[in-house]
DNA sequence: ACCGCCGGGTGCC
DNA sequence: ACCGCCGGGTGCC
């Protein structure tokens, strides 16, 4: 009966860009979930940041109410080919260059086909309402589903409470009356008749409830398909932890399954997605994936090794047999290429040992999809190789490609002919965006692992498109955490793994993350199934057959706390003078917040000075006002005030694509995006683009880069400059050499936000003649892999010490080698020193570890620290909770500004 | 009849 | 659409 197709072209057919931008339009407010397993994240700077205010997108969607509802009707269905069943829910869409009315509103069925048209008269009120963004409507067909020329739509109006009059004022313009909202609409995430729970009994609930409720989510490892253990295969050369096991045989069965994917049954020859009430012929397409949402250091990156070589292909490990001599087997003319040296050099590794046993089967094989290609962070892409060349059995012989360097090979053949493709996010996203020139996305792969899959959190960073449109059946994401800041992150997530229909972010919000966010039981329960069918999470506390998962050594904290010398207080309080005195005038103007960049220059200096006296030199002196001076001051100005901002640790991250800075400028406003993401937003919104931060008005002319040069001498020495000495570096001293007497191999990481102080550290290293090492995030690939193999290695002359810049290096970072962690300087986020001292309290890591903070007293050190304590507290308290407005985001923010300068 | 009424043609926006 | 609406044909009972 009913005609629609599959899924499949629908979701690449409809223009992602359009879907976003139209939900970019609506005005609605989500309430925030926060997760309790990542309960101190989206603090420092973010939050200061006014992350929220840039998303635009759904930061306005957090307050949404509902309106009404009002009976209508859908006209034109002969016309199309979209069908729906009674008590589906459908989506209206604005459809401005219709030729016949530019009030048009087309209605789509939950898989984008359109259905028919609203009337006209209807219609006529609805557009105003929907292009300003006065509310969001959706529909649902009561009945009448059938009917061959018009069919009834019951539409909910859904909007801030401050535009209600103005909808009820248009509607009643055109003669429409929206019925008040009544308990049973309000929970309109299930299309049909059986309505959840009425509204009151779910805002009341407590927020204990909401954290427990949650907590199960993840909580129900007793199911058998996640507790079952399976060996890998032989040509896996290291032997898996039970938990890995547990993973392996979760994975394989996720990948070979043939079940229906969450929320849908088969009836009667159709199948029914039960949210939704939507229907088709065609059986739609499993799930072969998910995400694997280990705590970091619970061996994600093994485990996946172990799957790709236990389900190589058609359900069976890769045919190895140790020292067979079959024909098919080359002679092993590659144990020498195999060797790292050469991974490191050209980036291709394995080169030329093509044998694979699969020779004979070639021919019918062809269009089987070989390849698995594995994007990372290029801060991971180093520990991929290493692992892979650890736990591939060397009698294995794997193609394998390093998919990055100027010298990629662009060819898709090339990469459809290995079995392991290695590249990072940033080629991902540079190949997709230069059009048509992406390999990558011409193969069709057998497996796509997305590494530190969260990094593809935001829907409309470049990453996230070029990963949504890779080619493959197989789709997981490895992650640490799996919601960063609320349920919004998963549907970025979802949407990559393919999961209708939550591919269109519509049905993702009407289905799950409102009535989540409204308490809904129903919401939360498809949540939590959802969830539970598609990914596997423990945590480093997890047990199995009550034994954690891991059994780490302990992991000890202190602060240290350190009174500076009577010349270092002078100098400290001298600039604390100065800079108070400029912070009290920004809030005597009510520009605080507009001079946000200037004051974190400000407490910057005073950080630093914390650290060591020469630290601030290179800051010119206080921020001046801007608007005049010439064009050459002006660029001069900002230049500097970027390199303040990238040097200040609290902005390495690029606010649109939340990830490192690539290719940093910085806007009139001073503000310091990736180029690429920042003119891709004003390209989206031009003419009049604003800036995602403080909405000023962009212009891609007036983005100042930043010179390369420069950037090579901000991590320069100072050379010419004495070296002398400060409390906190005379503190540090101390501590290493009593630690040298004690033990003299145990070994230390030295962690800072300023290299510039890494490299002031590193004079009386030398004079007290240690052996040291460093790794920071001007150093090349090339450079840190040494760095971290010499630091890892246990051989005699291998250094006792690493300077480490606070977030080089990221998080599948391996320094278990150290067991003492020195943090030189507090970090605006929390969980990025935790981050931090995981690199070597994780896996592998056989002594306690015991980490020193050096905090100054009576400094901006110790208010930072207070804040982060706050922050925890609030943060772990937070869960469910009403999201702060923007205006009290604000005034916290100021808060903080009080409390940091003391005011 | 500048009407009513009839019945055929027709049909989203 | 077993409707409404349109516009041509038609015209007492």
């Amino acid at each position: 009966m009913r005609a629609s197709g599959g899924w499949g072209a629908h979701s690449q057919g409809k223009t992602a860009q359009s879907k976003w931008l139209s939900w970019e339009h609506h005005h609605i407010n989500w309430l925030e979930l926060r997760s309790t397993w990542d309960f101190y994240s989206n603090i420092w700077p973010e939050d200061f940041l006014c992350r929220d205010d840039f998303a635009g997108t759904d930061e306005d969607t957090d307050s949404a109410v509902l309106f009404g509802t009002l009976r209508g009707n859908v006209v034109g269905l002969r016309y199309y080919a979209g069908v729906v069943n009674n008590n589906e829910m459908v989506a209206l869409q604005r459809q401005p260059n219709n030729p016949y009315d530019k009030n048009a509103v087309q209605v789509n069925n939950v898989n984008g086909d359109q259905v028919g048209h609203i009337k006209k008269e209807l219609a006529a009120a609805l557009a105003y309402i929907m292009d300003n963004k006065l509310a969001v409507v959706e529909g649902v067909v009561p009945y009448g589903a059938n009917n061959a020329f018009t069919m009834p739509v019951q539409m909910s109006f859904w909007g801030k409470e401050e535009n209600k009059r103005a909808v009820l004022d248009r509607l009643n313009m055109h003669g429409f009356k929206l019925a008040p909202p009544t308990k049973s609409n309000w929970f309109s995430g299930k299309a049909g008749p059986s309505y959840s729970a009425p509204v009151h009994a779910a805002v009341q609930m407590t927020t204990e409830q909401l954290k427990s409720e949650f907590d199960k989510l993840f909580e129900d490892l007793k199911e058998d398909d996640k507790t079952r253990e399976m060996e890998a295969t032989k040509a896996v050369g290291t032997s898996l932890l039970p938990h890995q096991k547990q993973a392996l045989a979760w994975m394989v069965s996720r990948e070979n399954n043939k079940d229906l994917p969450p929320f849908w049954e088969e009836r009667e020859n159709l199948f029914y997605n039960t949210i939704t009430n939507f229907a088709v012929k065609k059986r739609p397409e499993n799930v072969l994936g998910g995400i694997l949402a280990d705590d970091m250091g619970l061996g994600k990156t093994l485990t996946t090794i172990a799957v790709i070589l236990t389900n190589f292909y058609d359900g069976k490990p890769f045919p190895f047999e140790k020292k067979t001599s079959s024909c098919d087997v080359e002679p092993s003319t590659s144990k020498k290429e195999a060797e790292i040296t050469l991974l490191v050099v050209t980036l291709l590794f394995f080169s030329g040992s093509t044998s694979i046993q699969t020779t004979k089967k070639e021919d019918s094989d062809k269009a089987r999809p070989r390849a698995t290609l594995i994007i990372c962070p290029l801060s991971v892409l180093s520990n991929w190789i290493d692992q892979l060349e650890q736990h591939i059995s060397p009698d294995v012989h794997l193609n394998s490609y390093v998919y990055y360097g100027p010298e990629r090979s662009k060819d898709p053949v090339v990469l459809s002919k290995q079995d392991i493709v290695l590249t990072t996010y940033n080629i991902l996203a540079s190949d997709y965006g230069s059009r048509g020139d992406s390999p990558l996305h011409k193969v069709t792969w057998l497996r796509v692992v997305l590494d530190e899959g969260h990094t593809i959190r935001n829907p409309n960073a470049q990453q996230t498109k070029a990963a949504l449109y890779l080619k493959a059946q197989r789709r997981w994401i490895l992650t640490g955490t799996p919601i960063q800041n609320s349920l919004k992150d998963l549907w970025s997530l979802l949407s990559f793994l393919k999961l209708k229909p939550f591919t269109d972010r519509e049905w993702w919000h009407r289905t799950i993350q409102r009535p989540v966010t409204m308490g809904d039981p129903g919401g939360l329960r498809r949540l939590q199934s959802l969830i539970k069918n598609i990914t596997l999470r423990r945590t480093k506390t997890s047990k199995i057959k009550g034994k954690p998962v891991l059994e780490l050594p302990e992991r000890k904290v202190f602060i240290q706390h350190i009174t500076l010398t009577e010349e270092e207080t002078r100098i400290y309080q001298t600039v604390k003078h100065e800079s108070r005195a400029a912070i009290s005038r920004y809030f005597n103007d009510g520009t605080v917040l507009a001079h946000y960049a200037d004051i974190l220059g400000l407490l910057l200096r005073l950080r630093q000075l914390c650290c060591h006296p020469h630290l601030c030199t290179n800051i010119s002196s206080s921020a001046s006002p801007e608007g005049d001076g010439t064009p050459d001051e002006l660029r001069e100005k900002l230049i500097n005030k970027m390199k303040l901002v990238l040097s200040s640790g609290s902005d390495e991250e690029c606010a649109i694509c939340l990830d490192s800075l690539t290719l940093p400028v910085i806007t009139h406003c001073a503000h310091v995006f990736c180029k690429p993401c920042i003119c891709e937003v004003i390209q989206s919104e031009k003419p009049d683009a604003k800036c995602p931060l403080c909405r000023n008005e962009l212009q891609v002319e007036n983005l100042v880069e930043y010179p390369l040069d420069k950037l090579d001498s901000t991590a320069g020495k100072k050379a010419d400059q004495e070296w002398i000495s400060s409390s906190k570096v005379n503190a540090l001293m101390h501590a290493l050499i009593d630690l040298r007497k004690q033990n003299p191999t145990i070994k230390s990481l030295i962690v800072s936000q300023f290299t510039v102080f890494l490299s002031l550290i590193e004079t009386p290293l030398r004079e007290s003649g240690f052996v040291f090492t460093r790794l920071d995030g001007s150093m090349t690939q090339k450079k840190r892999v040494e760095a971290i193999q010499s630091f890892q290695n246990g051989q005699l002359d291998s250094p006792t010490i690493m300077l480490l810049s606070l977030k080089a290096g990221g998080v599948g970072l391996n320094l278990t080698a150290a067991s003492r962690v020195f943090l030189m300087d507090p970090a605006w986020n929390p969980a990025a020193e935790d981050q931090c001292f995981d690199r070597c309290h994780r896996l592998g890591q056989k002594q306690d570890v015991v980490i020193t903070k050096f905090i100054v007293k009576n400094s901006v050190e110790e208010n930072m620290l207070a804040i982060q304590n706050k922050k925890r507290e609030l943060a772990a308290g937070a869960f469910g909770a009403k999201k702060q407005t923007t205006s009290e985001m604000k005034q916290t923010k100021i808060n903080e500004i009080k409390t940091l300068i003391d005011l």
